[in-house]
DNA sequence: CCTGAAAGCAGATGTCC
DNA sequence: GGACATCTGCTTTCAGG
């Protein structure tokens, strides 16, 4: 009957948005929080990391504080041959600095994000691009500040609603 | 005298690299790599924390994974106010599944980073917004793979050269 | 600002449910 | 899949250079 069987249920996008938050907070806060035991935090983190659902644990840097930062979004159109998404991808991966590539539906093949510390510093990588050969057209925009930037939690909409008549009510006890 | 004295030596550097890429390797590991004492490296992470340089720990979830998701780039042109950009900002981060806000320059104030779980689930964000009487248009991207996104690495060109006269010049060799 | 040793605690393991 | 107890090893602290 109904066995949803989600690739995550509730307990683990609880722990995933714990540790997305932050990844030092203690197993054992962890399950006083889930009221689970500390082994079954350990148990499904492990799970989650080798299913590669958690890819990593990084540490954050604010580069705003420390000068030298000039980060800009680049638009660009790609000249189309046989699989150009991967191809111009790895041509731009290997670019200092690009630290996000989005291939992206629209006007646009791709959207990457990219760190400089300074405008020469951009110009050159921008340079990079123009000179590839697989690279049509290039349109930069400069990030004048960062208001937010920060993990992509699961909500409630992410929830499948599991109602089957109630469901809902028992609390364990 | 020329103190540069800037906010961060080669060691901090090096140290952040390292905690980006994987903020659980051991102090013992990093003390080594770096050829310096395992309490030198926790002195200069606390340090490096509490003028919150390190900003936090963060778990990276690989959404695409879980199935249910769909990401768009928003571009958004405000209406034009006082202090519209702190305003517009806070208006964007309310809502749900908006993780990255960027100020930037050129066409568009914003260019926003959304996570939902379906088609529908971004019209309802973007009738949020289209609702609001900040802002004047949007122009939504589709992201179709995430090829890159990783930390934002230092590179050898974030390093000061701490040249004494000319300043320029000076490669590194 | 760096180090080494000692102490405190959290993460890893294995067994049983 | 989850709980409990044990062990290992890392993080944290501190006194000294």
């Amino acid at each position: 009957m109904t066995k949803t069987r989600s690739l995550l249920d509730e307990t683990d996008k609880k722990i995933l948005n714990i540790l997305q938050k932050d990844c030092t907070v203690p197993l054992n806060k962890i399950a006083k929080l889930l009221d689970i035991s500390k082994s079954t935090v350990h148990y499904r983190m492990k799970r989650l990391k080798s299913e590669n659902i958690i890819e990593g644990y990084h540490a954050k840097v604010n580069f705003a504080r420390l000068g030298d930062d000039f980060q800009a979004i680049i638009h660009i159109r790609a000249k189309y041959s046989k699989n150009y998404v991967e191809k111009v991808g790895k041509e731009l991966a290997k670019i200092q600095g690009v630290w996000a590539i989005y291939n992206v539906l629209g006007d646009n093949d791709f959207i990457i994000m990219v760190r400089a510390i300074n405008r020469e510093e951009l110009m050159n990588k921008l340079e990079e691009m123009r000179t590839s050969n697989l690279i049509e057209r290039t349109n930069t925009v400069v990030i004048a500040r960062i208001l937010k930037e920060e993990e992509r939690l699961f909500f409630e909409t992410d929830i499948p609603q599991v109602d089957s008549t109630s469901a809902l009510t028992s609390n364990d006890e």
